[in-house]
Order: structure tokens, then C-alpha cells, then sequence
DNA sequence: GTCTATACAGTGATAGAC
DNA sequence: GTCTATCACTGTATAGAC
């Protein structure tokens, strides 16, 4: 145990506090809105010393952004899902997408992302490549298997794929990230799953799994 | 003529450039980014003056944005459309509505709006009220006609109208907030539109209609 | 209302002791 | 590496002359 604490005093436990507090920082206030001074008082270190680990703000950033895109890995597990009992299989699928999405630290990672990707360009692609590209490649690979298994008729599986992620972020997502999620008459996030599935599967379905109750 | 630029000089025509100069910048640059200096340099008047007609650089910003919020009135013409022809209408329909939401004054204002909703709650509100949900009212009044003359087979003509949206949005439009529209491989305007109306026509169509080719 | 000049706070970043 | 103290600078906002 001596041996791990030292290892990780070497690996610098400082930097995972500046880590850390920068992290709650810039997701809750963004770029403009934080300063040094906070990070570093948050952090229970010196200004300077957040300077001997990162070489600026800007570079701060980017390794709190950066390391979060990469965290937040979305396993929809799609293996697991069973392509035979389709409405099923899709409000799972539907189901555990619109939670990741609509997390708390998703949708302030995403507020963050379109806030400042004219400053940081290079955000826009990490971002992409480790969300919501990840996700509708795995969507796509459920996709395949119905296509194969004869449960839905799609006449083609990545265009499928995308269309399932529309129907389901609809308009709920885009209230959360206005910070409306809470106004009265919203529907709830299972009515969007049904309502995104029943349409998937009036369009795609083929058994008589499609005609649900 | 002397009479109108009394007029205008009596309104403040300093007023309107420090407006423009300012929508330029934050529009360009979001909230943090952007100096007073700047502005009043852009606008070629002194940082005073800017002072003169706005309390701070905050109510400037909310001045410039619920402005541009309530200016940007997407007339979708449904009006125009015949539900008769369901797979013409809902495409010139769809078309209309995506290249309004990609336009790049759209996109920078959504990008804004996203970015600064945590430090001005209440612009969530007003950028929903002013764009969205008329574009979904709109959009809703035309699934109505269509459900009311049969050519759809509408459960929630509401639902629907969301869908629709949540179809021609896909990934298309996080790509634009991203600034990857010019990615290789991706898929057209016209193709996005084309697709989504193919999907739904195929869940709610119900003439012969809904067979394209 | 408009300008020039300036006050004042807060920022990112660094020097030097330990 | 870490701290305290400080730098240079930019930012918002204002005072006073016209």
C-alpha cells in the first residue's frame, strides 16, 4: 500500500485534482465563465502549480474535453438483444440511448461542445468519433441482425440506424439541453420510446410482433 | 428625406450599429470571447456610448439575442401544400424546413443559445418559443390537413409532426453544429430529406402514393 | 449623447524561495 | 514540484469636457 501511494504521488495526485476540479468547472460554466484562480482553489493547489502541469487554459481544456469524450463510453450491449422479439429489442435499445444522452454530465459535455467548438475546432470531431458515431455503429450492428433474421424489412441498415436515433432524440433532447425538461405537458421519456418505436416498426416491421397493444 | 434621417437620428442610429456590431460578434464568437472594445471599434462609436444605451455587456448580449430569436420567423408556407400529393408536399415541405435549420446565421445562433443557456437561463425559453415550436405548429397544422383528407394515417398528428422533424434532423444537423457538414461520405440535403419521407410515408401512408420509385 | 481619458477589478501567466 | 507574491495585461465600467 506504501508502494501504490507512492506510485501514485509519482503519477502526480495533483494532476487528478486539477483534473477534476477543472472538470466540474468547465462543464458547469463553460470556457469564458472559469478561471484559473477557481480551478486551482478547487483543487486545494497554487495557480502555479497548475501551470507546472498544464502549459494554459486552452490546454486544460482540451485534456478535460478530451479525456471525457473518451470516458464516456455508451455500451448498448446490442449483443444481448434478441432481433426475433423486435418491439422488444428496440425499446431496450431505445431505452438505454435516451438515458445516456440525456444524462446529466451528456447533455452538459454537449452544451459545452457547440459552445465552443468555433474557438476549439478540433472538439467537433473528437466529439463525434466518441459518441454519437460509436453509438449508431452499434445501432447499425442491431440493424443487421434483424435485417438478417428477417424481422425487419430495412432497405438499408445505416439509414435505419440514423432514423432510429432521430425519431428517439425527437425534441426531448434538445429540452433537456435548453434546460426545459421539466415544463409541464413534456411527455416522459417512456411515451418517446413507444412512440419512436411504433413508428419505426409501422414503417420497417414485417412480423406480427409489430402489431402491438 | 430630411425628415426620415431626423427620424433616424432621433431613434438612435448609433443604437442599430451597435446592435449589428455586436450580433456579428457574439454571433461569430459567443459571449466570452467577445470585448466591449471590440464592439464599439466595430460599430464606430466609443466604448461610452455603447454604455449610453446598454447597461452591460450581459444586457446587450440578451438585447442582440432575443432579437435575433424573434427576427428569424421560418414561414414554411404549409399553407401552400396540397396533403393530396402527400410524397410532393412532404418533401418541399422537408426541404424548406432543413435549409432553414442548417442556414449558417441557424446554426451559429443554436450553437450560441446551447453554449450560454447555463449563464442566461431564460434565453432557453425564448429561442424554443420563437423557433421550434413553430416550426412544429406549422408543421402539425399541415399533418392535419393531411390526416383530415386521408392521404395519412395519422395516431397523433402532434407525435407525428415531431417525428417528422426528429426523421429530417437524423444526425445531419449535429454534424452542422459540429462543423463537419464537409465530412466525405456523408449524405446530401436532398438525400436526408428523400429518406425521411420514404420512412414516413412507409409507417403512415396510406393511397398508392406512397409508392415512389 | 458623444467623446477622451481613466479608474478599478480580475485575468492568465511567471519569478524566486524552499 | 510546490508555494507566495507579483507581473503585465485586458476587461468592464465610469467621470468629466463638449
Amino acid at each position: 500500500m506504501e508502494g501504490s501511494e507512492r506510485i501514485e504521488a509519482a503519477l502526480g495526485g495533483k494532476a487528478e485534482s486539477i483534473l477534476a476540479a477543472a472538470k466540474r468547472a468547465f462543464l458547469a460554466n463553460g470556457f469564458g465563465a472559469v478561471s484559473m484562480d477557481t480551478i486551482a482553489r478547487d483543487a486545494g493547489v497554487s495557480k502555479a502549480t497548475v501551470y507546472a502541469h498544464f502549459a494554459g487554459k486552452e490546454e486544460l481544456f482540451g485534456a478535460v474535453i478530451g479525456r471525457e469524450c473518451e470516458r464516456r463510453f455508451d455500451d448498448l450491449s446490442v449483443s444481448e438483444l434478441d432481433p426475433r422479439t423486435v418491439r422488444i429489442s428496440l425499446t431496450t435499445l431505445g431505452r438505454r440511448f435516451l438515458d445516456f444522452i440525456l444524462s446529466p454530465d451528456e447533455i452538459a459535455l454537449h452544451r459545452i461542445i457547440l459552445g465552443e467548438v468555433t474557438r476549439f475546432p478540433a472538439l467537433g470531431e473528437v466529439f463525434w468519433r466518441a459518441g454519437p458515431e460509436r453509438n449508431l455503429a452499434q445501432i447499425q450492428a442491431f440493424m443487421r441482425t434483424a435485417a438478417t433474421s428477417g424481422s425487419l424489412a430495412l432497405p438499408d441498415t445505416r439509414v435505419a440506424a440514423e432514423q432510429f436515433v432521430g425519431l428517439l432524440r425527437s425534441k426531448v433532447q434538445l429540452l433537456y439541453l435548453l434546460r426545459l425538461e421539466s415544463e409541464p405537458g413534456q411527455p416522459t421519456i417512456g411515451e418517446v420510446v413507444e412512440n419512436a418505436v411504433d413508428t419505426f416498426i409501422r414503417a420497417f416491421g414485417r412480423s406480427s410482433a409489430s402489431q402491438g397493444s
